[in-house]
This record gives C-alpha cells, sequence and structure tokens, in this order.
DNA sequence: TTTCATTTGTCCGTATGTATT
DNA sequence: AAATACATACGGACAAATGAA
C-alpha cells in the first residue's frame, strides 16, 4: 500500500481505514494494543501527526481506545452487526 | 494463568488481582505469609520489579503488611470497612 | 561469632509507548 | 521533527534485616 497524496483522500484517512479494515477483521482482539503511533510512521514513512491523526479518527468512531503510556486498544464494545451464537 | 503484555492492565496488576482473589478466598490465614517475590517471579516470569508492585497494589490496599527480610503477611482486620480507634 | 540462605529495600540503566509542546 | 514528561517493563547489583547452622 501505499500513500496518495495527490488525490482527494487525506493521507490520514487512508490510513486510518488501512487500520480500519485490519481491525474490522478480527487481526486485533479486543482490548488488545493496535500498532503504535511510531510503528504507523514506520510503515508508511509519513510524520508522527499524520498518524497520530489517523488513530485519532478511530477513537473518534469508537473503534478503540487510548490510555496514556500504555497504548491504543480495540474497544470491546465494536459490534455494529450481531455476533449471534454466544 | 498467563500475563498479557499487549492489553490496558499492565503485568503488575494483573498479578495483584490474582494474588487478591487467593487471599480473599481464605487461602492465606490472616497474618499468613503469602508468596514471596521471588515466588512470583518464578510462577510468572515477570521481573522482581513488576512482582513488588504488585505487592505494593494489595499494601496500599491494606491487604496484606510486609516486614524486611521476613515477608509479606495478610493482614488481620482486612474485612473492616469501618476503622474505629484513631 | 561467623557464615549462609532467604527476603525485602533501593538504585542504576535500558527499552517501549503515548502525550504534550 | 525533536525534546520532555509520564507510565511501565526488564535486568542487574548491592544493601539491610532476619533466622538458622
Amino acid at each position: 500500500m501505499e500513500i496518495i497524496y495527490d488525490g482527494p483522500v487525506p493521507p490520514h484517512k487512508q490510513i486510518a481505514a488501512w487500520l480500519r479494515t485490519r481491525i474490522e477483521s478480527g487481526e486485533f482482539s479486543p482490548n488488545q494494543r493496535v500498532p503504535a503511533e511510531t510503528a504507523i510512521v514506520q510503515e508508511w514513512g509519513v510524520a508522527r501527526t499524520t498518524a497520530r491523526r489517523a488513530v485519532a479518527v478511530l477513537r473518534d468512531e469508537g473503534l478503540v481506545y487510548t490510555i496514556q503510556a500504555r497504548g491504543t486498544f480495540v474497544s470491546a464494545e465494536r459490534q455494529e452487526r450481531s455476533p449471534e451464537g454466544s
């Protein structure tokens, strides 16, 4: 994946979408830590501000929550669809 | 039990919860010694600092008291909710 | 008394990770 | 992008106290 800078979608939203997909695919369990900002910076070669903004998007959506000095974690109640079965 | 490192609850709090449960279940009598820091280290595979911090949590709660070079013991008056006489 | 083992107490440095400015 | 602060974990080293040999 690569960031498209001359497109209509700002970089941080592209990264947010990528992270959202990973989370919703079940790659991360509820309350599990997601990649740190520095990891995002490394992986995408963007500024930290951009990585932070991307995480902020998901936080605003309620998909993740952040604990200072510990990390950002997948929200436990992030089911849009009823899981059904337990 | 296993320590979850990429979760929102820090290791020392996970261990503290585990110890608290054992104590409150009555496994240890009042004034009886609880597992030493080194025992916690052995059992959980964590650093001693982490074990110490876990014990410190229960000490702060008043559930146990510590005597240097002797160990940490279950508080005798740990079911009181209202202190009297001070 | 000296020695040893055990256990807690203290301090050092290193690493990871987020938050703020 | 960088510095600083904060939270937390790891590892090592040594001190201090206790009790037993």
